[in-house]
DNA sequence: TTTGCACTGTTATTATTTTAACAGCATGTA
DNA sequence: TACATGCTGTTAAAATAATAACAGTGCAAA
């Protein structure tokens, strides 16, 4: 029975939470300080203390009473739980506007979670370098993801190339597959799949916006 | 007691996936089909069909036995569940990459939900237009929002701008924020907020496939 | 006309996530 | 030493969401 808890059982948003407490914590510690309270991480993310302290309890970590959470020990922890020891290499696959956006964004930020390349079918962009990422061709997807040991996608393309895009990805043997196109893909069950579709998300927030202006008649 | 139904205590999950309907709905439109049964639906979904009926119950609607459903007629119903009648103009805050991916992506396919406003502070772009859209200095936000009734805001702004601009946001009298930038706002009650974070969602990503690696050890 | 089939619509159950309640304890104070 | 304070850690309850179960029904084939 060593220290080592499941944290694969750890629910989903409990891991969403933990990424977003880290990323709070690193700028608390950039601010010289060492401990911080729960209600003083749930006031940043604006959410409840409990939900901040009953989170820590399932990764096992315990604060100081009265002192609250030492940082950088929880900034150490997590680390253990949400990265890959060796880091995990990164793709994008196309470099339009979201693709781009998405390099500029993440690049240099994360040590163990890096973009080592990107791909588009556009010959224009084909050769040239954006932020730092050498843009490919789709035709040598396979081979570089292979040589650079790539294991996760996101994609960015236009729609109609989705899926084609997602199968390419899942012959090339990747393991994990972010799909920012409205377009739903299906990929094997050892291949772990996130989609995010920005049109749902706005429509979401006309719905509800909607309903506010609507309850004030 | 009219046929009208309490679409404000509808499910935040039933409401996505009645965009992701809709949209699933408007192409097999284009295919000339007429009728679709739940599991055709759940099947472009990746869903079961299930929770298409079950969804579609809450909004109630009703299909025909072994017909399915009239997709026309299910369209329309969406459309006045989501969409305002008069619409609802948005604009777009910080006209980087991201900014002007979700310009190309929205203009012109949602009638009921137009971008009608960029704003950036980088003077280079200000005066410039962006698919159509015209670029805008930040100084101006406050008089533009209300001149043109303008009631949701997308904020894609940097990291370190975003709390400003959704002040300027509420003050201007905005509906609904959706922030695309990984610093949480707090806006008051009267305002839909709406968060999404991508390195979050990318490093949940990192975790299952971390997970699945260690899983086979 | 009867029977089986393939759907829908609804209720019941289960799983997941959030929120509430509260016990426990180190520190400061009298 | 006793007691209040202000935190943590944990269990209990409630809210939300997904899944399962199944009754009802019109069409098609026999």
């Amino acid at each position: 029975m060593g220290s080592k808890k499941n944290f694969k059982n750890l629910p989903h948003k409990t891991i969403e939470r933990l990424s977003q407490y880290r990323r709070a914590l690193l700028i608390c510690l950039d601010n010289n300080k060492t401990h911080i309270f729960s209600h003083e991480i749930a006031k940043i993310q604006h959410i409840t203390p409990v939900q901040v302290r009953r989170d820590l309890m399932l990764i096992g970590y315990s604060g100081t009473l009265r002192k609250g959470y030492n940082i950088q020990e929880l900034i150490d922890l997590i680390g253990t739980i949400i990265d890959n020891e060796e880091g995990l290499n990164t793709t994008i696959i196309g470099m339009g506007n979201l693709g781009r956006a998405l390099i500029k964004y993440l690049s240099g930020k994360r040590s163990k979670l890096e973009i080592v390349a990107g791909f588009d079918t556009n010959p224009d962009k084909i050769g040239n370098k954006f932020s730092g990422i050498q843009c490919s061709s789709i035709e040598h997807l396979d081979k570089i993801i292979k040589e650079k040991n790539i294991k996760i996608g996101i994609i960015t393309v236009p729609e109609d190339q989705t899926i084609e895009m997602a199968q390419k990805l899942v012959d090339a043997g990747i393991k994990g597959i972010l799909n920012y196109t409205p377009k739903p893909v299906e990929v094997p069950d050892h291949v772990y799949l996130e989609e995010y579709d920005m049109i749902t998300t706005l429509e979401k927030v006309a719905f509800y916006v909607k309903m506010a202006e609507e309850q004030k008649k």
